[in-house]
DNA sequence: CAGTCACCTGAACGGTGTTCAGGATAGAGC
DNA sequence: GCTCTATCCTGAACACCGTTCAGGTGACTG
């Protein structure tokens, strides 16, 4: 419901009360079910991500296709609702929810012989780069989708790989010709 | 000014009305000066990185060197205000400004043999990576500095390095054996 | 001395998140 | 059947928010 109201209004206008009157409820009905309107978008941001993010873990691929897939799919995830990767970011920003993304890539490293401190590094950096990736290119989209600016480059959207690719190299160093 | 305002009471209350008391005015005033909030921000924005965000670029030294002193010195100018890398996150998500960063971090490229395409892949997967976590670390500080939650673990200081070290070597394989 | 322009005020508009006393309603235990 | 209780809700209010706009005031220009 909540998600509807996000893809039909947007987050800027996804406020307490037009929740409560697409619900035909009145705004202080919703404190009954939720503490603040910070943890209703932390719920709304797990929604989100439980609907669309199915990271596909073969287990005959190697860690660098599984880290890629993983990365991919979270970027398609936020890209399906209208402003996905502004609520992803910053409910993942505050730490309230949103843990899944962070989990799926230290799950898909796991295949990956890594010591464990690194193993986390190397799933923040990949997501650190998926969220400030993906905010910046569904910002650009739904500007251009509105009235356009145009004055940056219209991102090609190869973009995404290439930066992902630095950073699994960056990782596959770590490994120095153990694993592929 | 705004930035007093801003060190003091936080982005959040880094409000039209409050500003405006603060300089002893109303606050329709400020609309003489600013189309609007946003434009106010990404000023405020520039400002902080004007003061502190002086990325060192000793001739001598090679790309790598260079673009991690680029890097180390956008995270410690965001972290010396209040809510800073929340700030720059913002307006340069939204594009109205805080252009420094970026241009710093190609010109820091300049250096390595490589593409001009791949500068820019380069470049944003760096600016999104000290964002992103530097955003994380400074909301933990914060909250931390408040009344704790204390649930995830206290993120080492060598975090940052190690996660730029990941895509400064990523970086490095694309230049294979040619320069440092 | 009139005119212009930058800067400001005062008041309002239409929102926002959140709190709180109290009303309804359904199910459990006696 | 009848209380008791917990859940869910309403209505009203509080204290803000960004923004607009007509009109006032002072300084600088011609």
């Amino acid at each position: 419901m909540a998600l509807r109201v996000l893809d039909e209004y947007g987050l800027a206008d996804l406020s307490m009360r037009r929740l409560a009157a697409e619900l035909d409820v009145r705004p202080s009905a919703l404190y009954h079910h939720v503490a603040n309107k910070q943890t209703l978008l932390a719920l709304v941001a797990d929604e989100l991500l439980r609907r669309t993010f199915r990271p596909a873990l073969p287990a005959d691929a190697d860690w660098r296709a599984t880290l890629v897939s993983t990365a991919r799919a979270l970027r398609e995830s936020m890209l399906a609702y209208r402003d996905g990767a502004e609520l992803v970011s910053t409910v993942v920003a505050f730490g309230l929810g949103a843990a899944a993304p962070h989990d799926a890539l230290v799950e898909a490293l796991g295949d990956a012989a890594l010591p464990a401190s690194l193993v986390r590094t190397a799933a923040g950096t990949v997501l650190h780069y998926v969220l400030g990736h993906t905010l910046a290119e569904q910002t650009h989209l739904q500007a251009d989708a509105a009235g356009a600016l145009g004055d940056a480059p219209p991102a090609r959207p190869s973009d995404f790989a290439e930066g992902l690719a630095l950073i699994v190299d960056g990782i596959g160093v770590r490994l120095s010709g153990r694993a592929g």
